[in-house]
DNA sequence: GCAAAAGTGTTAGGTGTACACCCATGA
DNA sequence: TCATGGGTGTACACCTAACACTTTTGC
């Protein structure tokens, strides 16, 4: 116990999450309702208190996997929130994280048990305190990180097209990509493996699943080969 | 006071401060060294803690006065750090920024009032806790900052000159540049507005001072216009 | 007059972008 | 057979990167 830190005040710390996920051809985010007062009801990020054991990552993990039922998702830290009164009910330092949730994972029991919804990214109006200043953030961060890493491969299932992954890029840049300079660019980096199956349910021809091979992605990091979408 | 925020733990909250300068063709970091224990007298990023009555950027910007003694430096969060063992006295959770710093501005008196000093930022040794991984994470969000946004002038005089310039960008990228198309790159921005006069330090001829026109650049920024470096 | 840094244009190669048609299949 | 989405190659414009010589001036 040293004597100097007794000087100064403590504060409650918590983590908010943004949940993102994808389905079709958008960007979801998953909300819940809130679950005590201040604001209790209203529109809000997943978040909870940071335990005295724990890490920051590790709380956020904990936080994402008790209202998905996902164990281990890939988490990015978005910032810290800190404002005196950000919080109403008290001072409540707030560490940020975006968590990119594979939907298909997501388990459906608990939609009911912490009253959450996915709704549209671009379509979320009121949420609490400076919760719509942090989405705005993950996503922000969120765009710019996957324009150099190809990270977009957690929001798909392990299997899936490249129709749908071109997707899941004009859903996170919010615009429209031309077919064959995606497919010729994301090919060119060879990490993906195209399986001998296809996805029959969105076209009578249907399109080849590919798998992320995070193995040669890794190889081509260490060699400084430079990712760009 | 809520019933619900009582079940929870607080934490000790600082914010750590990693002050860059440069001069002649050098990044620097400030370093201090700390005045308590634990780890009394070892060599440390710029830190205190959050007060209650003041957000995590004003903290950062009380800090940095109190080490440097300018007022409103250039502050940008790095991240929260709050890993359980990071600090060895206490469970600390610590926010991080970097400050630009206009070395010219820096009160020399406080080098013996604080036992501070200036260091190459690629010559650091040891830091206390994970200050390193802070400073490592600070420098890497300015290199990435600094490639689209012209941040660099906040580690300038007001007044400075394009070989200036140059070497400041060649030191925050640990690379070197053509003069050429540095030059044409940055005037074709027209960001900057050539002074009448010549700094004559560092050439018989001298070089042209320029100024950086903030006006403009909120303009461009305005316009949706995209800066690259 | 010479040393030392400031200043100045052009070209080739590569990268990004625009664009249109055929293919496979189920209904 | 036709409607629907999957899959493929090329040409041009633009941007990036490489490169060498002249100018100024204090000593």
């Amino acid at each position: 116990m040293n004597a100097f830190y007794l000087g100064y005040e403590k504060f409650y710390v918590s983590v908010d999450c943004v949940c993102l996920g994808f389905k079709g051809s958008t960007l979801y985010t998953l909300i819940t309702k809130r679950k005590f007062e201040p604001l209790i009801g209203e529109d809000s990020l997943m978040g909870g208190f940071v335990h005295p054991d724990e890490n920051l990552e590790q709380a956020a993990t904990r936080v994402v996997a008790e209202y998905t039922g996902i164990e281990g998702v890939y988490l990015e830290q978005v910032g810290a929130y800190g404002d005196v009164g950000r919080d109403t009910g008290e001072r409540v330092i707030s560490v940020a994280y975006y968590a990119l949730i594979d939907m298909e994972l997501f388990n459906e029991d608990l939609y009911e048990v912490h009253d959450t919804r996915w709704h549209n990214v671009n379509q979320i109006n009121t949420l609490i305190f400076d919760h719509r200043v942090i989405l705005a953030d993950a996503v922000e961060i969120l765009r710019k990180k996957a324009a150099n890493r190809p990270i977009g491969f957690n929001l798909l299932p392990e299997k899936f097209t490249l129709p749908q992954l071109q997707l899941l890029y004009e859903a996170i840049y919010n615009t429209t990509l031309d077919k064959r300079n995606f497919r010729k660019k994301i090919l060119d980096m060879d990490i993906l493996e195209k399986q001998e199956d296809k996805d029959k349910s969105s076209s009578k021809r249907g399109a080849f699943y590919y798998t992320f091979n995070k193995k040669k992605y890794d190889q081509l990091l260490q060699r400084g080969y430079y990712f760009s979408l």
